[in-house]
DNA sequence: AAGCGGAGTAAAGATTTGTAAAAGCCAGAG
DNA sequence: CTCTGGCTTTTACAAATCTTTACTCCGCTT
């Protein structure tokens, strides 16, 4: 039911955790390199992330600072060194909890579950579920990262569906290119940066034209792209005289 | 956690309200000058702001039109005249609220806090602003980006989309070059740039006449241009029935 | 009526965007 | 460790669109 992602470069150590994650009834997702992680981690699909402190590419720490930029999801810090320091400082940049290398596997099983069931009672109050979007013949689901249209599954990537859900949660307004590659990407809009250009161009192609027979995703020369969202069209035309 | 931006030329007032927003969780920056006031609320890092009508430089009510050239913030205004027509003039520029001076601090941090509930509540992915403009035989969708003439569609660039917008916006009334290349080509304008000419020739061309036989669009020389507006007349003017 | 500066617009020149294809990356499988 | 396949990013060039140029024409002033 749950995802968990581990952001560790040791491969094996990776799939002997898995191997005690799985017949528990968690999916693993595996990434070895610190930006990758990163991006991983950003994608909300996880319910909890593992992350070693000593990674090849980028050190935890910075990961895990970066998580926190823009996430809440929540951390297990694994290091090698059982320093205290290392813990004050995990915590303190916000992680939910630490372990020392090596752990028994069965405890980290245990933190996992006590992290959750910590987080699990927190969101439940405050964090509203993200709410499925529908515009025009489009569905768009956070919580299964699905899309129909017209009822029928859409296969999309993962950046694919990240640029899709920050054009639809803005339905009907031009979002920046720059804000476009800060959420998606994550990371800084630079003049000559096509990534998103490329990613629309494929979302164009998987959803065809919309009923008008032109595309949802629009082009704003200079400024970005916006998903055209059809007026709710009440067909009376209100135009201007009644007034409060 | 959000930032609040106040402009207003009272220093003394804006150390008051910042000693109120400060402890209920707000960033404050506080702003004496209209034109600069402008500048800090299109720089899109407010969360909300609190704008006074009277102000030394340029007009509250002129820096609120400016706003909504460009942006969206939720803007409260303040006003030391508790007249209502201020009130009407003002939520019709686009203010988000109204707040008559004197006021009490708790009641600005009440009226704060609702408007951002509010615009935090549409923003969720209900629904957005944007009104479909509807002049003469022409209708301006800025949710779909899309203009119809008589229900036909007519297919216009960005820059000639942006264009009509801002005039149509205005209909009835001159709009000058200068305010055109600032809202449409987000520069300055300077004498010798005839783009704006241009696309205005441009998009006469693709809207054709209207049905009097002359310009939707006509030029002021030596001013601007100006979206004929067939007569604040109150009823529909959806068919062509006789009509001197 | 002639002159002047603003406005219309075709066409050339400059930018920005679309997109195919190549290159780069990386987790998972031999 | 290398290979493989799926994704993402970069590259490269064509196409679309915007700006500038360079007239021509028009309206107002003298």
């Amino acid at each position: 039911m749950d995802r968990i992602l581990i952001i560790d470069d040791d491969v094996e150590l990776c799939s002997l955790v898995s191997e005690y994650l799985l017949p528990e009834g968690f999916q693993v997702e595996a990434v070895h390199q610190g930006n990758r992680g990163l991006d991983r981690a950003l994608s909300g699909e996880h319910a909890l992330v593992v992350l070693d402190v000593m990674l090849p590419n980028m050190n935890g720490f910075e990961v895990l600072r970066r998580i926190r930029d823009k996430s809440r999801v929540p951390v297990l810090l694994l290091t090698a060194r059982g320093e205290d320091v290392d813990r004050i400082v995990g915590l303190e940049i916000g992680a939910d909890d630490y372990l020392p290398k090596p752990f028994n596997p069965r405890e980290l099983v245990a933190r996992i579950r006590a992290i959750l069931r910590r987080t699990r009672a927190t969101e439940r109050g405050s964090v509203p579920p993200e709410q499925i979007l529908h515009v025009s013949d489009i569905e768009l689901d956070p919580g299964t990262r699905t899309v129909r249209q017209n009822g029928k599954h859409v296969e999309l990537t993962s950046v694919e569906f990240n640029l899709l859900h920050a054009l639809l949660r803005e339905a009907g307004r031009v979002v920046p290119r720059e804000r476009l590659v800060d959420i998606v990407l994550s990371r800084k809009f630079s003049p000559f940066d096509r990534s998103i250009d490329m990613h629309v161009s494929k979302i164009r192609k998987k959803l065809g034209d919309s009923e008008g027979g032109m595309d949802h995703i629009k082009t704003v020369r200079g400024v970005g792209y916006i998903f055209a969202r059809p007026q709710p069209q009440a067909d009376a035309v209100k135009s201007e005289s009644s007034r409060s």
